[in-house]
RNA sequence: GGCCCUAUCGUCUAACGGUUAGGACGAGAGCUUUUCAAGCUCUAAAUCCGGGUUCGAUUCCCGGUGGGGUCACCA
């Protein structure tokens, strides 16, 4: 079978894309480039009250920022012209019928429409039952059968210019010529509906794909009104578009092997329907953070600072780069820490009082002077361009040794920075560079006369 | 409630009938350039229950129970 695969990702523009929603649009993703397919993207917006363009363009922008680039986009509005025709094919067959409703007979379900009160309302078409049994093979759950006769004879149109979901989603399907649907599992009792219709219109059926559904901590299927934050949201708290793959692709499906960060390209490469999960997954945050961090430290340099950058719209100085990256969990994390956090002892002259200068120290002030003043002595013998981290280690890092490294290290650390937390007094050092080391030095030593 | 899907540490998961049931996140303990972060080491933590099939079941079958989904002129 040489036949070329073709998948979709069908969104409708009712909400923003979330991390259970753009799921399906991720698995067929991996799954078209795998297999060296097609990856379609259609925007499903038949339901013309609720669909926004707003949202549409959320949709959009937030598959281009995860990088799920398509080969075709469509909305299904587009396909008008074609629904009408098949619609009328259908009813001239046979196949289904124009119904006159009766609407006194159904109060109850009229009660959320009320606006809709006007023209055309009594007459939908509706699917002529064959009340067969229908089975199709998942490739995730494998075999799965339905008695549709409990469907009765389902509507498929509000009129002949308004098809409804299952019908438009059957139709498109067909003329795009997609051969596996992969979506949620909330879509599998939809399935023998869309199969009695497809059998109707004579579409060949395409291969089902149902895959779990993410679960809020609530267990419930993760939704925008239960707190679910739209993927632009994460953008905006400083997520990376790769660690969002990541975490999504390996919440319900897993590769061979025990490599858990993985690139958009690995995941293609890996990527098979066979190892999906079959239960539901739940959203576990603090993991996200976690796979956020790894991607974090395998950026360069010059690639993080570029997005930290792009990020907090300010310019970043290269030297503090390294130290950002292993101490921030975000791109936003990364932007605070900068503005206003450990770090602003660069820009800073470094204010600190006296006790937080013996706090760590376990020593007495003159005694605390004594080492200060040593160390100093020590550094002003290293050259200006020799100034590093290391050879300040070299240095030090004995006579601390010999000394008591809490009577040494913890007020250097705190003579240069001024803050109670921050990098290594060596790197604090190599950082400013040797002027500054002593002169904040002095001021400390100073300080505890 | 009907129908459908499903069931391994708290969470994500590995283990084509034979493993001391593995890894990761998180948690706890410790180490470190005695702060914070990172890193490293260690620890606790699971096969839902009951029947089969089998020499042997996490794995196959059946039944319970639990969880999820779905029952629209929404997608």
């Amino acid at each position: 079978m040489g036949e070329k695969i073709i998948t979709r990702f069908a969104p409708s523009p009712t909400g923003n894309l979330n991390i259970g929603g753009v799921r399906a649009g991720i698995f067929a993703y991996l799954f078209a480039r795998h297999s060296k397919g097609e990856f379609i993207v259609r925007i499903e917006d038949t339901d013309r009250l609720r669909s926004t363009k707003e949202y549409e363009e959320n949709i959009l922008e937030a598959l281009a920022w995860l990088g799920l680039e398509y080969d075709r986009l469509f909305r299904q509005s587009e396909h008008a012209a074609r629904h009408e025709e098949l619609l009328r094919k259908l009813v001239a067959e046979g196949k289904a019928y124009v119904s006159q409703e009766n609407t006194e007979a159904t109060p109850s379900k009229a009660k959320e429409s009320p606006q809709k009160g006007g023209k055309g309302r009594g007459e939908v078409i509706r699917f002529k039952n064959p009340n067969k049994t229908i089975s199709f093979d998942d490739v995730v759950h494998g075999s799965i059968s339905f008695e549709t006769a409990e469907l009765k004879d389902f509507v498929i149109a509000k009129s002949f210019t308004e098809p409804v979901f299952h019908f438009a989603v059957v139709a498109d399907d067909w003329d795009e010529g997609v051969t596996h649907v992969v979506r949620g599992e909330d879509h599998i009792s939809n399935t023998p509906r869309q199969i009695l219709i497809g059998e109707a219109l004579g579409a060949p059926r395409p291969v089902y794909a149902h895959l779990p559904l993410i679960l809020g901590p609530d267990r419930a299927k993760l939704s925008k009104r239960k707190g679910a934050r739209a993927l632009t949201e994460y953008r905006e708290a400083g997520y990376l578009p790769e660690a969002i793959l990541n975490f999504d692709a390996l919440l319900g499906w897993h590769p061979r092997g025990e490599e858990e960060i993985l690139t958009k390209e690995q995941l293609i490469e890996l990527f098979t329907l066979e190892r999906v999960q079959k239960s539901p997954a739940i959203f576990d945050e603090g993991k996200l953070l976690w796979f956020n961090r790894e991607h974090i430290k395998r950026l360069s340099d010059e690639e993080f600072a570029r997005r930290l950058e792009q990020f907090s719209s300010t310019s970043v100085n290269p030297a503090l780069v390294p130290l950002l990256k292993e101490r921030v969990q975000t791109l936003r994390d990364a932007s605070e820490t900068l503005q206003s956090g450990e770090l602003s002892f660069l820009k800073e002259a470094a204010v600190y009082d006296k006790e937080l200068l013996l706090k760590g120290a376990k020593a007495e002030g003159p005694d605390v002077q004594k080492n200060l003043s040593r160390v100093a002595e020590m550094l002003g013998e290293i050259g200006v361009g020799d100034f590093t981290a290391e050879k300040v280690t070299e240095v030090v890092f004995p006579y601390a040794t010999k000394v008591g490294r809490a009577r040494v290290l913890w007020p250097m650390r705190v003579a240069l920075c001024g803050t109670e937390r921050s990098p290594d007094p060596f790197t604090l050092a190599g950082l400013l560079g040797k002027e500054k080391t002593l002169e904040r030095l002095g001021k400390a030593i100073n300080m505890l006369q």
